[in-house]
RNA sequence: GUGGCCGUAGUUCAGUUGGUUAGAACGCCAGGUUGUGGCCCUGGAGGUCGUGGGUUCAACUCCCACCGGUCACCCCA
């Protein structure tokens, strides 16, 4: 075989694509319900957007992004996530001049290139959601509530949402220095991953998976201690309006999260149906990311899902219950007159929005018959010489074998079709 | 990116201590007489055994590299 698809990439066969659809749609339904309105930005964008927005020396942008130079010897870089486009969109329109507060969402591609596993791709796709323009609790609260909700209508059981605060600008350079200096104490007892995380990003040390780093950060200061007033009772806010909401949720002062615009609130909604990689959906806010990518300031809050993680978790536990689109009619033609009546009647009844699928192959009876039957037609109208001659013919219903006769000149199908 | 495991028909797999024409099931195609599917029966097509080297008289079976997948780490959706 010559050609494959590029690795960590995949194609959506007819076989799942249906899936997706569904999916989606119910993503649509659900973001529409929550008032967010569709963006759909292009795939690649300045480089300089994303170093600016992510941040230079989280991973995804020091080494997972797939950064090219044009043709122009513009550096381009396929989008990795989808913030750092809505809002670059969100400023260049000037929607801030639309309405006072801005909610958008979007579906799409995202690159990364990760080493590729189960629920981890190099092209993946996500869903999420962004509201600029309000530092209101209740906003923070709406991300989690939204992919919950889609969830549910999926049918998913199972998640776990957590939560926490990172703090601002104000309160968390304080508690970042106080815990590096503690984490200085016992750097040469760390992994070696955990050094690394000690100049880059310190919190995250204290997310390790690292049995050994797990006892040595045990005691260590907690951001939720460091929390500025403000933080704090916004934090405070958050978790009584989950309260309210009825979410189960829990928080966890270690979280925290890959992207460096995050302020306050940052969340994570994981699934045991999978394996390491667990994260069906993440986001938080990030109060001062647009006045950071040039436009005037304004809060924003946001989330990002995975759709190859949901429909991941949806297979594994047998919640895929939505059965690709079937032909409504399935014309059998016996000889070549026939077969051209039945392409004739197929462009009459296709213009009325019926979904008639016929045989182009000239096969014989029996295998028009099984070709319906596999493709789940609801009906069935055999032509031939007698239909022909006599310009009526029989509608089968497949599911009760059920034949109903019908007038070739004007071709009616049982109720409900239509 | 690091380490472990895996890689045989479209799919899921079998394949004896390396030894002649690589099998099954499902799927696909065609038949089972006269114009009607689902079950059943029969037949057929389909594989350079991931790719490339090497060891050997001989390799799908051993070794190496690469490619792909997968698990964990890393990271994250």
């Amino acid at each position: 075989m010559k050609f494959r698809a590029i690795k960590g990439t995949k194609d959506i066969l007819p076989s799942e694509s249906h899936h997706w659809q569904w999916v989606e749609a119910t993503v649509r339904r659900t973001m529409h319900a929550y008032g967010y309105r569709e963006i759909r930005t292009p795939i690649f964008e300045q480089t300089a957007l994303f170093a600016r927005s992510i941040g230079e020396l989280t991973d995804i942008v020091s080494k997972e992004m797939y950064t090219f130079l044009d043709r122009s010897n513009e550096s381009i870089t396929l989008r990795p996530e989808g913030t750092a486009a809505t809002l670059r969109a969100y400023i260049q329109h000037s929607l801030e001049t639309q309405s006072s507060l801005t909610k958008l969402y979007y579906i799409g591609p995202m690159f990364r290139q990760e080493r590729p596993q189960a629920g981890r791709l190099r092209q993946f796709h996500q869903f999420g959601a962004e509201a600029i323009g309000s530092s209101s609790p209740q906003l923070d609260v709406e991300m989690m509530l939204l992919p919950l909700h889609i969830y549910r209508d999926l049918g998913i059981q199972q998640f776990n949402l957590t939560i926490n605060s990172v703090g601002c600008e104000k309160c968390r350079p304080t508690y970042k220095e106080r815990l590096r200096s503690e984490l200085m104490r016992v750097y040469d007892k760390l992994s070696p991953d955990s050094q690394r995380r000690v100049e880059t990003n310190p919190l995250r040390v204290l997310d390790s998976k690292d049995e050994n780093d797990r006892e040595l950060t045990a005691s260590m200061p907690l951001i939720g201690d460091y929390l500025c007033a403000q933080c704090s009772s916004h934090f405070n806010a958050v978790c009584e309006l989950l309260e309210m909401s009825k979410v189960p949720y829990t928080i966890d002062y270690r979280l925290v999260r890959g992207l460096d615009y995050y302020t306050k609130t940052a969340f994570e909604i994981t699934s045991t149906a999978l394996g390491s990689q667990d994260a069906l959906a993440g986001g938080g806010r990030y109060d001062l990311l647009v006045e950071e990518l040039g436009g005037k300031p304004a809060p924003g809050v946001g989330f990002a899902a995975g759709i190859e993680r949901l429909l991941l978790v949806l297979s594994r536990t047998n919640a895929l219950h939505i059965h690709p689109p079937v032909p409504d009619l399935y014309i059998v033609a016996l000889d070549e007159e026939a077969r051209t009546v039945a392409f004739q009647k197929a462009i009459e009844l296709r213009a009325r929005g019926i979904a008639v699928e016929l045989d182009y192959q000239g096969r014989s009876i029996k295998a028009q018959m099984r070709e319906a039957n596999k493709q789940g037609a609801r009906y069935v109208l055999v032509l031939g010489s007698n239909e022909l001659v006599s310009g009526k013919g029989m509608v089968k219903e497949m599911v009760s074998g059920k034949e109903y006769e019908v007038f070739l000149e004007q071709l009616e199908l049982p109720k409900g079709l239509e």
